[in-house]
DNA sequence: GCCAACGTTGGC
DNA sequence: GCCAACGTTGGC
């Protein structure tokens, strides 16, 4: 199995939305970049992990750990015309963007992007590297164990 | 709101 | 197939 990293923009859906959601999952659906779609059709494995990174907002960082809960399957918004994410150039025949389903495995202690990059084990993270913007990155079994045991062990906020 | 970095597009 | 222009991402 392995273990992924995906940012959500809260404004869009926070961890505490998909707490809110039925089954406490989501289509991973909008993604519109070849490098993180592929990692989902072709990488993904339903009980995969994933950290659930918040972006594009005040605070950055991890919120909580969720699983691949569904196989990839077509992106039903690439053929909704109404939707920001419709693609005129993919088809039915041929879809061109596939997602799969996250299910919340547990909201965690916030690890911010600061307390991550002060990490020197993290420091190879993909997440990390300067103008990253792949909204899918995969994380290695060390920095997975890194942040799970010594960054999300309860503690009190800042 | 700024800006650097990167992916995509489209003309040639 | 090159590459300039453009759009997007995302931290600050």
């Amino acid at each position: 199995m392995r273990y992924w990293l995906m940012k959500s923009e809260p404004s869009d859906c926070s961890i505490d939305d998909l707490a809110a959601m039925p089954n406490q999952t989501v289509a991973w659906y909008g993604v519109r970049n070849y490098q993180a779609r592929n990692f989902m059709r072709d990488m993904m494995k339903v009980g995969d992990l994933a950290f659930f990174y918040h972006s594009s907002c005040p605070r950055p960082g991890i919120a909580g750990i969720v699983c691949v809960a569904s196989p990839p399957y077509p992106d039903a918004t690439q053929f909704d015309e109404k939707s920001r994410f419709f693609d005129p150039k993919s088809s039915q025949e041929e879809p061109r963007w596939h997602n799969v389903d996250v299910r919340l495995v547990e909201k965690t202690p916030f690890v911010d992007l600061a307390t991550l990059k002060e990490q020197e084990t993290l420091a190879g993270m993909r997440v990390l590297q300067k103008a990253n913007r792949l909204s899918i990155t995969p994380v290695d079994a060390e920095e997975w164990r890194t942040i799970t045991t010594r960054l999300m062990a309860p503690k009190k906020q800042p």
